[in-house]
DNA sequence: CTGAAAGCGCTAACAC
DNA sequence: GTGTTAGCGCTTTCAG
């Protein structure tokens, strides 16, 4: 394998003039550049980031730490973070925490051992504790995307509270009183604000809430399509259901669908996340819908910020959802 | 930030030491360890991957180059890659490639610096001439995933040809003659595939291929949208239609919808690629679902094992896909 | 069972 | 405008 060195040889010059060539790190003559781009393509040199890496103490690398690429959300996530740093020079190492802090914890793990740059990560139940303070102590510019935690750091997620409230708002104004809602994992943020809107919606109108329309899906289609079938073979069926996230939208449908109950016929149906085929489901959603692009963009533009140094104080960056407003809620 | 000599001289003992209780690599007498494990614990040490890669001439890593996360296919194809080598230790790095050779060529040329242990890669038009053998070249491991190409090397993706040949039969035997085609991009080998496996169930029933029929989605919905449209306001509407993959199946849906066009009343319907959340459309899609699980973890194995040095001939491996039946193909 | 020492291939002062 | 040199933090012979 050509090095440096190699090159430099055949250049007839320096491995020190080589290195400044390939990273126009100072000014050299024009006719020793020419060799030694020369030497570069005569010989299919390219050069070693490894230890390029190590020597230079930066290895222009980003970790991202998320759970569920089977997820179209999180793939979608995946790609604009991915596409944000590729345009700024960065790669990109993934690694799934499985929501899960043990997981996290390890891939936490390989990406600072990878001395990465810079990390992104959404954080699972209860890392404020364990991982995110480990991060911290290497001084490795952080931020948190798609859920917050408590720490002192750059967040930038969805607006879930309002979005939530305005969705089970809207059900509250076409005369439903019994509304059950399809949590999503419990211990993340956005689960806690989106329930927290919902909650909202209900107090302002005077609606008691009733424990037993709140079902916990657990991000997990199955549990949720098991939850809603339950609830809604009883004998207290509500009139209408917020579903909290895509996850928890398939296995609500699922089991609406088996248990043969019509949208909006029988129970009115909004869901926070929309679905790029949306227009093909039946019935058509009424959802709140992310801004993916624009909540990886922000936090890959935050992160480089930090990373170049800025240490102003953290921002929390909500972006707002987009309301689409379809059939399956029962207007018109 | 602590070093392996921090760490070795809080023990006691050299460097080397510290080194082969970490990697289990020579055996340390159990008072040794126990100092230096001490010593780790009470500094926090992380061991610099960086610097290990540099040394030992080995990365622990893997490359993927693919395009487009945002379908839910390759989300979880990378999903599946992800945790396959995770549980071998290896860390994953994607870069996008766009399905275009030049950004392919950025991708693969950042891999190949960063020093890779192996590559997978799904392969843009055109790339067995530029930067597959680029790879080769470099004598990384490599293993062809999704998409085919004309090279000495292992490759795995799903059966396209009989597959997609079973569907269009399967709407012949419905007694359709007229049946529309909706291919994927052009140049990669599963559109190949999947078109001659359409062309052979013609074939086979003496129906001639009319070229009005055949539409080039790009693999982009948009695109295909506009063509389904197209032919569909058309005089000579055909009366079935087969879609090659899942963003074509998007857009054809989106556009038979806009032309109020009853699935399968006035087009019968089936695709290769199949959804997470198929029940929940409207019509419920007869599809060849791939087994993407599969594809990623075989391509994984296959791949460990050329990095363990397995030189045996490549192998080209398929696999089936499961036919599911529903109602858009009109049976029943 | 343990240590010394020579790199891995590059970057970045520092010197001229 | 260019070269010399000292590392970056680890692995891995080679000795003992």
């Amino acid at each position: 394998m050509t090095t440096m060195d190699d090159v430099a040889r055949i250049a007839g010059v320096s491995a020190s003039t080589v290195s400044h060539v390939l990273n126009g790190t100072r000014k050299v003559n024009d006719e020793t550049r020419q060799r030694v781009e020369a030497a570069i393509e005569a010989t299919g040199y390219r050069r070693n980031v490894v230890a390029r890496s190590l020597a230079a103490g930066r290895t222009n690398t980003v970790g991202l730490s998320i759970s569920a690429l089977t997820n179209p959300y999180f793939g979608s996530l995946v790609h604009a973070v991915e596409r944000a740093l590729s345009d700024a020079g960065y790669v990109l190492i993934v690694g799934d925490s499985h929501d899960q802090a043990e997981s996290e914890k390890r891939v936490i793990d390989s990406l600072l051992g990878r001395k990465v740059d810079g990390m992104i990560v959404a954080p699972a139940a209860g890392s404020e504790r364990t991982t995110l303070p480990e991060i911290m102590r290497t001084g490795t510019p952080l931020v948190l995307i798609d859920r917050g935690a408590d720490i002192d750091r750059d967040q930038v997620g969805p607006e879930n509270f309002s979005s939530a409230r305005s969705l089970t708002e809207h059900l509250i104004d076409l005369g439903h009183r019994r509304i059950a809602v399809v949590r999503g994992l419990a211990g993340i943020s956005s689960t806690t604000e989106r329930f927290d809107g919902y909650q909202a919606a209900l107090a302002d109108h005077g609606i008691a809430v009733d424990p037993d329309l709140i079902l916990d899906g657990e991000s997990n289609t199955d549990v949720a399509e098991r939850e809603v079938l339950t609830l809604m073979s009883g004998a207290n069926r509500p009139t209408a259901m917020v579903s909290m996230n895509n996850a928890m939208t398939i296995g609500a449908l699922k089991a609406l669908r088996r248990l043969d109950l019509s949208i909006p016929g029988d129970v009115a149906f909004v869901c926070y996340d929309d679905f790029e085929w949306s227009d093909l489901f039946e019935p058509q959603l009424t959802a709140a819908a992310q801004d993916v692009e624009t909540i990886g963009a922000t936090a890959v533009r935050l992160l480089l910020s930090r990373m170049r140094g800025d240490d102003g104080p953290p921002q929390l960056i909500r972006v707002p959802t987009t309301f689409q407003h379809r059939n399956s809620c029962g207007c018109a």
